[in-house]
DNA sequence: GGATTAAATGAAATAAAGTTTCTTTTCCGC
DNA sequence: GCGGAAAAGAAACTTTATTTCATTTAATCC
């Protein structure tokens, strides 16, 4: 039932894209089986354009490299994949467990696609920046504001001088004592949430370095950040709103806070260990 | 375990493959879904062998180049499933990269697991109770917190009149009040947590129905909830605590959610519709 | 038992592919 | 027509895959 993911959301954005990127979606919508294994030259020979616009359309329809698009169409093409864009929700007679099955596997199909739209290198870098950090600050309001508490939360977890709130003007206040060395990371799925960008911008200004957990493609935020963690652009039913797109942000934070873990790991263990004999009594 | 072709032919052909060799196969059979969105580079420094050993291994099986072993290799998998207790995370040197693999890795699986760890009929109760219900409080605290919030902000984007705090003697407090009809959704991965055993307990006596999102099996709450989503059991390592849970727990709250939407979607949409005019304009 | 050859392996060089940057072009509003 | 923004391609650059070559290891034969 679900076949041609990819394909169909190229489709749908085509209309959207500009000349060039155009004709590389209709060489790939009437070619799909022959691009996993074509070269960027290949594919921008075939499709009457350059190569630059074969890597931009990627980004175009939310995924991240062109090696992480051929793996996708690959699977797709298999035929087993998962439709991130399946939502079919809330169409028909659905029962309640009908209902829980196709959202836990939008869900899970926009887990595969967080893989396809992270650059590594990113991520290093990010890694870095908050091994550096004197304080760290989360932001995300609406649906993005879990990511940005579960953020605040495990790294508070670990020994960081942390804040979140939802509230923008508190937010402000605190993000006026931002320094060089400082993060803030700005979670959005769009990009576009004006009080994320405004706090941005301004942590910018003052030096921290920003941070932005934001879909590859068209996001204000995506150009404006200093490192970019990637999500991949799930599409949603606008009555519902994006539920999948919080998953992938959870998902990011959940590994930034194991890779950092990671790596100052091993200093933690004393006193967690220590501190976790007393918490193990107070727990209740 | 699915019909894999290619990891079967090399694991029958791993026992006359050289010492180098063999070392690659070995890696691969143990960690085929991170092989994808791996370079030569990566791995042979993981397999410890030379990248010349990587090329030679495809050879080995019959396969032209590594390129192609890959594009195979991810056909295959995209029909097998995950095993959702491959917790080789934290493992000495990953990077950021391999771990952020790893970690998606496991949530999907435990998404995946989800399925099967739900009573469908169970679900069905939940709904109906949450229709006729006069108020909601969501509980849960420490990573169970995220997804209590989440569902109080769902809930009440339905128009729900629906509490949650992390306090628990405000919540006590607001408990007080409950009554026949009302729900108390307690969230904790274990069942184990007092703080929300002992608010379920008392939600009882008032008289609320009890929904307990929580581990099947020895889960205290588990026992004594009224309704209970079940959530899979995933192991964790220790050091981290579990972060898959949160996304099962995350998972449940979106497909009560969506489901819920469902029943009272259409009498919803007017006033939605005619508040969504002036909340775009209000949203920044 | 030492020389000889073949197989196995990794390091380094090379080739190919993917990505970024910079410049040019085009189009739109003034 | 001019200034600015968006789009596109050419070229520079980086990364990744592959080949070549030198070294090691082990078995084989006088």
């Amino acid at each position: 039932m679900s076949d041609a993911t990819i394909l169909k959301k190229i489709d749908r954005q085509k209309s959207e894209m500009s000349e060039a990127e155009r004709k590389v979606a209709s060489f790939i919508l009437n070619n799909a089986h022959l691009v996993p294994n074509m070269t960027t030259k290949d594919l921008s020979e075939k499709a009457g354009a350059s190569e630059a616009t074969v890597i931009r359309f990627c980004k175009t329809i939310g995924i991240g490299s062109y090696k992480s698009f051929k793996l996708m169409l690959v699977k797709e093409l298999s035929n087993t994949s998962i439709d991130v864009n399946d939502f079919s929700l809330l169409q028909s007679k659905d029962s309640p467990y009908e209902l829980f099955n196709k959202v836990t596997h939008v869900n899970r199909g926009a887990l595969e696609a967080a893989v396809s739209a992270l650059d590594r290198r990113e991520l290093d870098k990010a890694i870095d920046v908050f091994l550096e950090a004197d304080s760290i600050l989360f932001y995300g309001v609406g649906g993005s504001g879990a990511a940005a508490a579960d953020g605040h939360y495990k790294f508070a977890k670990l020994g960081f001088r942390t804040t979140m709130t939802p509230d923008f003007h508190f937010m402000l206040s605190v993000a006026a004592h931002l320094k060089k060395g400082d993060v803030f990371v700005g979670i959005s799925t769009s990009g576009k949430t004006k009080d994320v960008l405004e706090l941005a911008r301004f942590a910018q200004v003052r030096g921290a370095t920003v941070i932005a957990i934001t879909n590859v493609g068209k996001s204000p935020l995506y150009k404006e950040a200093d490192i970019v963690l990637g999500t991949p652009m799930v599409e949603h039913e606008n009555r519902i709103g994006s539920i999948a797109s919080k998953m992938v942000q959870m998902n990011m934070i959940d590994a930034l806070y194991v890779a950092v873990f990671h790596r100052i790991g091993l200093s933690l263990e004393e006193p967690c260990k220590k501190a976790g004999e007393t918490a193990d009594r107070l727990k209740r």
